[in-house]
DNA sequence: AAATTTAGGGATATTTTATATCCATAATAT
DNA sequence: ATATTATGGATATAAAATATCCCTAAATTT
């Protein structure tokens, strides 16, 4: 069980783009580009995060994508779930069901405590993803970055920005 | 990312297992039809949950295994590692080395913040399952299951156990 | 002693998912 | 007008999950 790499892009994406200033866009060549990533493949993943809302895009040269939402208020939850999907990994066959000694017809209430743990677990995971924003992860990078690499990646992006 | 369904298929062997009398062993072949799954795949998962040492097997008629340890010492963790692999569920490709900005040889000493963060959400869902046992299980089935099916199914269970 | 039953492991096939590319379209900027 | 962009559909390839088959060695039953 293995996420999609495509979260890790995104997540990429979504650092530079919280570090863009207000009104400009980045253009998914761009992205793709910083990242050495397909574009193709990419575009798909950014078109993602805008099914879900969570930038915006705009058409034309000087295209591309902004956050829909200040940094502080889009979590790594989100932008996980816009890629992976909201599914749960624990996915219920009722196996129980097939148990021969059951009488015929009989149907359970509710899913079964081996689900509702494996849900649970699922859940804490989501909990920890939903604590943390990318303003939290904008910090941390500009702190944890060399200031020569951070500096010249805005200058680079900038450039390329409309 | 979904769980494999081999996790669910262990899970329900385990509590099943687990409420088997001392020195009794169960076939894969009971297994498979008490929870009407194919006997030859599930023996693979089975010999996931041997080979990690979960389970103790033993040949010939009235073969089959046990638990390899008290209900109380096997949990969830160990159950669906054993099956699902040791693996996080973020691998990091290290996109940020393609970084056109970065002086070339340039080589990061720890991983980044985003790694980090998705790392400690996989442990969030370890730290969920590591707190459950197999005995937490069979007293929350015991308490949930009709009385008639329970004692139908231990009985059926114990008709076939070597 | 022979026949039966079992776990274990290797080889292989099928299905599903992830990864990736290509192209047509409409909108936007210059 | 021309160039550039996001979007969505179609398709192709690679990898992983699911599943079956068969052989072996060990243990039990007869
Ligand atoms: S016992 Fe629980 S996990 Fe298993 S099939 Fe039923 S509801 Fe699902
Ligand atoms: S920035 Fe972090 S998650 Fe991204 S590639 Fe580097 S270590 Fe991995």
């Amino acid at each position: 069980m293995i996420l999609k790499s495509q979260v890790e892009w995104v997540l990429h994406c979504c650092a530079i783009l919280a570090g863009l200033p207000d009104g400009r866009y980045l253009s998914t060549k761009a992205l793709a580009e910083l990242h050495g990533l397909p574009k193709e493949y990419l575009s798909k993943a950014l078109q993602s995060l805008s099914q879900a809302g969570l930038v915006h895009s705009t058409l034309g040269p000087s295209g591309g994508y902004r956050l829909a939402r200040p940094p502080a208020e889009l979590t790594f939850l989100d932008i996980a779930e816009a890629v992976e999907g909201k599914a749960r990994t624990f996915v219920c066959a009722n196996i129980r069901a097939n148990n021969p000694c059951r009488p015929k017809g009989y149907c359970d209430s509710s899913p079964c405590a081996v689900a509702r743990i494996m849900w649970e677990a699922d859940e804490a995971w989501r909990q920890k993803l939903r604590s943390v924003t990318l303003a939290d992860l904008g910090e941390i990078l500009s702190q944890e970055t060399p200031p020569a690499i951070w500096n010249d990646t805005f200058e680079w992006v900038l450039k390329r920005a409309g």
